[in-house]
DNA sequence: GTCAGTGCAAAAGATTTGCATGCGA
DNA sequence: TCGCATGCAAATCTTTTGCACTGAC
């Protein structure tokens, strides 16, 4: 897992790479963004980095996000809520998918070796070469379960 | 696999049991949906219907297409384009997953049993109870591995 | 000094909703 | 007849864009 610090370090040379500027929001912005582990929703961000400056607009979240999308940095998933959520981006060794409560909407991250490697195995039985894959298991948490209907519903979007 | 008609009479089915009516709209919709083997947008999915029934309007689509998923005969599917499609739903003994050609976008699909008890294990571990999953591998395919970059690309969306 | 970057507000899309009218049961 | 269903348009939400101003290099 590269550090935050590593992660920034990176930002800021793939833009001067690119001819790009640093500027106070692109770092800001950045630098929060590393600085979670959460996914985060553009409007997430934007209120997190609003904490940090308050002189960044909504329109440079997404323009911020969107550079850092293409430096690999950020990874942009599309949950069954349809809402647009952004999290730092995995190295190769550190893969992971995620398991959502249908109800709370809490999502755990875990990794599971044996799924990798028969994931890799069903690509190559069809011929295929496996670059990467994608997956979300829905389901019930314990707590959900067990509340008796008292899971925590976010409040709706 | 489910017919199109057994579809359809399972929606009329439906429709009944939660005491909602059954309208040429919802109809001409839902067969039009069942019809078809793609994964369509609202938008198509309208463009569509209206060269059966144009006395469809836009909301009407949105309300039948939320009334299937409910149902469980649609599902929806979130794809980086932004755009929300549906397809027809799968019923359980049928379930598959989708392996992508990055380079050709061909789609296959596929089943393996130990994926499944893999998943449904993997989320008991982590407290929950399994409803449903999705999974997309992406990789090359042999075609186009073979063919020396010869693989057709589909136009952009 | 130059021109990319920014904030703001307006635009563009996607989806939902309020309301008067239509139509199935 | 009685309400649910519908069409339309307006309202919402999310994301993008035009433009004049600002600030990094």
């Amino acid at each position: 897992m590269q550090s935050r610090s590593e992660r920034f370090a990176a930002f800021r040379r793939a833009l001067k790479d690119k001819g790009l500027k640093s500027t106070a929001q692109r770092d800001a912005i950045a630098q929060t963004f590393f600085a979670t582990t959460r996914h985060m929703s553009i409007d997430d961000l934007y209120q997190e980095v609003r904490k940090a400056n308050p002189r960044v607009g909504y329109a440079t979240v997404y323009r911020t996000i969107k550079l850092l999308k293409d430096c690999e940095l950020a990874d942009e998933r599309h949950f069954a809520d349809g809402q647009t959520r952004y999290e730092n981006a995995d190295s190769e060794e550190d893969h992971h998918d995620h398991l959502i409560c249908d109800k709370c909407e809490k999502i755990v991250e875990f990794n599971d070796q044996r799924l990798e490697l028969l994931q890799e195995e069903i690509a190559t039985n069809l011929g295929f070469v496996l670059a990467r894959h994608r997956m979300e298991l829905y389901g019930i948490c314990r707590e959900c379960r067990e509340g008796a209907g008292g899971g925590r519903r976010r409040p709706e979007r």
